[in-house]
RNA sequence: GGGCCUGUAGCUCAACGGUCAGAGCAGAGCGCUCAUAACGCUUUGGUUGCAGGUUCGAAUCCUGCCGGGCCUACCA
């Protein structure tokens, strides 16, 4: 047994996030927790919302809504979407929880400390008008070099020139319009990364195992232009964690905050101190799973995330770490693995916030059960390079794997059983069909296991699906209905064997499709669900004699009429 | 512009220097009738983007060309 500690990225708080944002962070990693649960691991999964930046205080303010009272409000909703989903977070915390002001202060002292901090004086966009400093890409103009009327401040969508918001021809702001824009000095700490530069690459050079895009991308930083450039982690804005030094005032930083990708990763350990300190566990109930130095030695510790994450995570937050732990006193976890993904597009195109693009979190369960959608994603996620999701994929996905092949079996296998045998487990001797069986699902289990610890979820789904097509294979060879009439006794061991497999099925499947894994239990009346070292043994499980009952229809299908209505229906506005 | 990834059967992907390049879906045929018109078996289909090179041997390594995607640092 191990000890396990899996972080999600954090969703953004302003809004239900797509399918697009699920695919690529929170789902996959509960599909691995489950799994790493199932197997008997210590297992820790944290996420949380992330509240604190520009977008958030505009979407309040769009809502009409106090900050805070938004932010309340929408992590409400979110947290009720991934409990929809069945994402089995240990704790869904939020990043303006008192522990992330505590850690995230900390750990800027511990930086300063460290001679890790600079103050820099520079000038930013004021709008007078907005009442506060603009981000380069909330000042739009015409671009100097294409003459496009919609450029932003920091690139132009249209000749993709990178530009400053001074470069731009009549800039005004992209919030309120207005024209009236002046640059006033402020001063800002950085974070002074470029130093760690030579380490950061030792650490990154060592982790040969990790998926290419994590690497790749963070080599690309470190290397690209100049090398790795110090990064601010300060901002003008009113929501956020207060600029202090620990517990002390940092002079010269009055009323500023800390920049949300400074506070969002410390908020993992945040949100494992907001879990400690809601179940009643110590400060040590936190610091075991994120201190080497006070019992998190043993753990492993793996994050996922899209790639657009994956700088922040390999660096940024890296150094707050190293930066933190540099002087020896303290010991904080530095992460093993980090399982970074593609991007999904919806229809060949992009999943569109503003146009209403593709299917969102909400709309999503509305329409149909989490497992529909677990399922296609996880089997269908943008591992190697970018997926797409289609309504026929979709469609055909789940009705092929999940309605015919998993959920027909259920069903032929109890129906047959309750009309012809009895609703109660029959006894039954195996023979040479059940043994070749047994032998082949050794070998799946095997491979599915591999896949699974290795986060290949792509390949995991498929040996899971070999795994009940070999039911399919047994039954069909094995010919209950015959034997039902020549051999009654052979016939109820082949009811027994399928039962069990039944059982077995409801195990593994438990991480991709956890609703229908209870369904299969329950209908088996059966609450042992450890995970099997022994095929043989695991598939003679079923106490002789139990009742079991036939469960409603595990999977309905997706017909053709309605699959062209969420065609239409979420094809965006034209 | 620079960097990274990628181009394999109609579709989605495996094979990551070595037996006839595999699987699912879709298509065709047969079988079964327990089951959500489900399942099983068999089968059609690829000069692995193009052109060179390295090698006893290349989808796999190298070079060039053509095509697709992503990133390029203060939105997160």
């Amino acid at each position: 047994m191990s000890r396990i500690l899996i972080t999600s990225a954090l969703p953004y708080i302003n809004g239900v996030k797509h399918l697009g944002n699920l695919v690529g962070s929170q789902l996959p990693a509960d599909v691995f927790a489950r799994y790493m649960r199932a197997r008997g691991n210590e297992v820790l999964f944290i996420c949380a919302t992330d509240e604190h930046g520009t977008p958030a205080e505009l979407a309040a303010a769009a809502a009409g809504e106090p900050v805070a009272d938004y932010c309340a409000r929408l992590w409400q909703v979110q947290k009720d979407l991934a409990d929809g989903f069945r994402l089995s977070f240990d704790h869904f915390g939020r990043s303006s929880s008192p522990e992330n002001h505590r850690l995230t202060q900390h750990f800027a002292g511990r930086l300063a400390d460290a001679g890790l901090i600079s103050e820099v004086m520079e000038k930013q966009i004021y709008s007078p008008a907005d009442g506060r400093f603009l981000p380069d890409r909330y000042i739009t103009g015409t671009c100097p070099n294409c003459g496009y009327p919609r450029a932003r401040g920091d690139q132009c969508e249209n000749c993709t020139k990178q530009l400053d918001p001074t470069d731009l021809i009549e800039p005004r702001s992209a919030i309120s319009g207005s024209t009236d824009l002046e640059v006033r000095e402020t001063k800002h700490l950085y974070l002074r990364q470029s130093l760690m530069r030579d380490e950061l690459r030792r650490w990154i050079g060592t982790k040969t195992d990790w998926p290419v895009l994590s690497t790749s991308i963070a080599l690309k930083w470190l290397d690209d232009g100049d090398g790795l450039q110090d990064r601010g982690i300060t901002r003008d804005l009113d929501w956020g964690i207060p600029v202090k030094r620990g517990n002390e005032e940092w002079p010269g930083m009055e009323g500023k905050v800390f920049y949300v990708w400074f506070d969002a990763p410390i908020e993992y350990i945040g949100a494992t101190a907001e879990w400690a300190h809601a179940t009643g566990r110590g400060e040590d109930g936190w610091q075991r799973w994120w201190r080497c130095d006070l019992g998190a030695a043993d753990v492993r510790y793996l994050e996922f995330m899209g790639k657009d994450n994956v700088p922040f995570h390999t660096l940024s937050f890296p150094a707050t770490i190293l930066g933190a732990n540099q002087d020896g006193r303290e010991d904080w976890k530095l992460v093993d693995y980090i399982k970074s993904f593609n991007y999904l597009n919806y229809e060949g195109g992009k999943f569109s916030t503003s146009e209403g693009r593709g299917v969102f979190m909400d709309q999503a369960l509305d329409i149909l059960p989490a497992d529909y959608w677990r399922w296609w994603l996880m089997s269908n996620v943008p591992e190697g390079s970018d997926s797409n999701f289609t309504w026929e994929s979709f469609q055909a996905g789940v009705n092929k794997d999940l309605a015919d092949v998993l959920g027909n079996f259920v069903s032929r296998v109890t129906k047959f059983a309750a009309a012809r045998i009895g609703t109660e487990v029959p006894e039954g001797t195996y023979g040479p069909a059940e043994e070749a069986v047994i032998e082949e699902l050794t070998r799946r289990l095997a491979a599915y296991e591999a896949a699974m610890d290795a986060i290949e979820l792509r390949k995991a789904s498929q040996e899971l699906r070999a795994i009940w097509v070999a039911g399919n294979e047994y039954l069909q060879a094995a010919a209950p209905w015959t034997a039902v009439k020549t051999d009654p006794a052979r016939a109820a061991a082949i009811v027994r064997f399928s039962l069990n497999l039944i059982r077995l099925y409801a195990v593994l499947s438990q991480p991709f499709v956890p609703d229908a894994s209870a369904s299969m239990l329950d209908a088996l009346g059966i609450e042992d669900a450890h995970w099997p070292t022994d095929i043989g043994a695991a598939l003679d499980m079923l106490a002789t004699g139990a009742a079991f009952s036939v469960p409603d229809v595990l999977f309905a299908k997706i017909d053709d009429a309605r699959r062209e209505g969420f065609e239409a229906r979420f094809a965006g506005a034209a």
